[in-house]
Formats: C-alpha cells, sequence, structure tokens
DNA sequence: TGCGATTCGATCGTGAGCGATGTATTTCTT
DNA sequence: AAGAAATACATCGCTCACGATCGAATCGCA
C-alpha cells in the first residue's frame, strides 16, 4: 500500500511539480487511450472490405484458429462478457459469418461455428497482420519489448480485479 | 509498400508458421486491446466516487490544466471529435462541473468552463495518478519506455489517417 | 461587396462496452 | 430426491466512439 514508485523525491513544492507529477501519472493512459484509438482506426480501414470490426475481426481470429469456440471461452480471451458477446455474434450470425446453437451436452452453452462463408473470410484477411505490423513500424526488439510491456501491465492490472 | 518487416525469412510451409504469424501480426493488437480494457476497468473504478467516467475525467483533467478551452481543442488532445464531444460535455454540465458557452468573438466557438464545483473536484482526483501509477507496478526504465513506444506507435498510425 | 469555401459544433444511426439484473440449466448439499 | 448455489447466456439502460451529414458563422478572394 506504500507508495514506492518511480520517484523517490516526495512532491515538496507543488506548484513546481504539478505538471511533472500529472503528467506523470497521466500520460501513460493517455497514451494508452490514444493509442488504442489509434489502432481503431487502422483496423477499421483495414477491415471496410472485409464488413467486420475490429472486436467481430479479434472474434472471428479466434474461430480461424479454433472453431466452434463456446461464448464463455470467448469471452475469456478478449475479456468480454456476454452482455458484449451476445449482440455482438448475433450480428456476426445476421452478417452470415457464424452460426449459434446450443451445445446438447449443456443446453447453457452456446456453441459458436463458422459458416463456409466465415471461413472462407480468412483468406480475404490473410495480409492484415502483416499490414499491421507495417503500419506500426517498430523493429523487432521494440515490438517484442512492448509487447511484453503491455502484457505485463495487463495481467497486473486484471490480477487487482478478478 | 514492400514487406521489409521484422522476419526476414518468407513462411514457406504454411502449417509450420500459421501460429507464428498470426500471432506475430496479431499480438500487439490484442495486447493493445485488452490493455485498454484493463486501464478502463481500473478508471472506472478510482473514479466511481467521483461520479465520472474515464473520458470524463479525461477532459476534466485538461480543463484543471487550463481552463476555459475550446471544443476542438479538447478534440485535438484526446482524437475526439464534436460528435462524441457534445454529448459528453453535456453529460459534464448536467453534472454541474461545466458550463459551455458560445465565443462571443466567433460565434462558431464553443468555450468549455469550469464551475467551482469542477474546480474543487480536482482535489477529490489528486491521487489517481498515484493510484495508476501504483496499479500499473513498472519501475521508472519500463514506465518511460512502455509511453515512449505507445507514443512513436500512436504517431506513426495517426500519421498515416490526417 | 458578395459569394463560395472553410470551420465549428450539433445531430443521427450503429456498434461496442459494461454494471445490474433476469432466466434457464446444471451441480452441489444434505 | 429436493432445494440451494453456481453457471452460462440474454436483456436493459447508459456511455462512448465514429462515419455521415447538417446548419450557422467566418474567411477568402475575385
Amino acid at each position: 500500500m506504500t507508495k514506492d514508485r518511480k520517484d523517490p523525491i516526495e512532491p515538496i513544492n507543488k506548484a513546481q511539480n504539478e505538471t511533472q507529477n500529472e503528467t506523470l501519472g497521466d500520460l501513460l493512459c493517455f497514451s494508452v487511450y490514444s493509442t488504442s484509438h489509434a489502432f481503431n482506426h487502422l483496423y477499421r480501414r483495414l477491415l471496410s472490405d472485409l464488413g467486420l470490426t475490429y472486436p467481430q475481426y479479434l472474434v472471428m481470429t479466434l474461430l480461424w484458429r479454433r472453431d466452434g469456440l463456446k461464448v464463455k471461452a470467448i469471452g475469456q480471451e478478449l475479456g468480454l462478457e456476454s452482455n458484449t458477446l451476445t449482440p455482438l455474434l448475433k450480428r456476426l450470425e445476421t452478417l452470415g459469418f457464424v452460426v449459434r446453437q446450443r451445445d446438447t451436452e449443456d443446453e447453457r452453452v452456446v456453441l459458436v461455428k463458422l459458416t463456409s462463408q466465415g471461413n472462407s473470410l480468412s483468406e480475404k484477411a490473410r495480409d492484415i497482420p502483416n499490414c499491421v505490423a507495417d503500419a506500426v513500424g517498430l523493429d523487432q526488439a521494440d515490438f517484442t519489448k512492448l509487447t511484453q510491456l503491455l502484457y505485463s501491465v495487463r495481467t497486473r492490472l486484471s490480477k487487482d480485479r478478478t
């Protein structure tokens, strides 16, 4: 609970430290916030041909890796719950990319399966990861470091609220 | 337009490289996506006492730094436009934290000013940056590196679409 | 001076996200 | 075996985000 943070010097003169304090604490949040938006923009552009949104694409990516996932499993991968996923999956169903069917083994569970149309969409999406990597424009070292740091932060933050 | 990316070896055997390819390109996006969500969670928790949402808090932070900003200026800082900001600012106005008034110099412009209530809210929010920094839990070096990398990515991505 | 172009913000429709709550189906307990 | 607890998904209400479009004010240039 003690504040053993990066700046070992307590802010004594507020006027002097005001800006630094606020930016120190908030800078990362602004960065995450705006970078997240920038990614949304990028994906919107890349995905417009496919008719998918960014979250829809993430769901499809999971299904391309392993078809017939439970709603719950998709939610765990993406950090989403049924209140977000149910409408999203319904839209994917309306688009004709997936079907949702109750598991006969356990009627509480809904299985999400690709249609042939949904399956063939993966070919159109093949280049997207490379386009993203190009657009991000980091060399391998920074790319790895960034992914690692984000993963670390995400893990620590989600550990607090499980 | 050529793909001069991190992996100099072309994927010849798809089955062998499939997972690596997809994760290599998509890993960062999943990371940004889920980390962004984790931040939203954290802020929601920290801000519930103040009655603010995360974007509302960001706007207030800007106003605490400099009062009387134009809607446009707020939008530039946060990467948002009037279609998002107008309703958000109206909510802040309803909450009694800001007032919106047309600039008499230029009637197209709307100036956003803190109320006394909005001003005094900054004291309640004083600890939030430190709480966030604690929750993130990176040492100074990684903290700086992460902020820098995100800024770099964000700049590059938003340069593509200006 | 006057008219077209630009700027600023508001409005609308759609798709996320999420807290709270509801409902049906298991599973656990005794 | 019956009721309680847990699980999985759906629903509701609200906020945010954004593309498209509109209306009013201002600017720029002929």
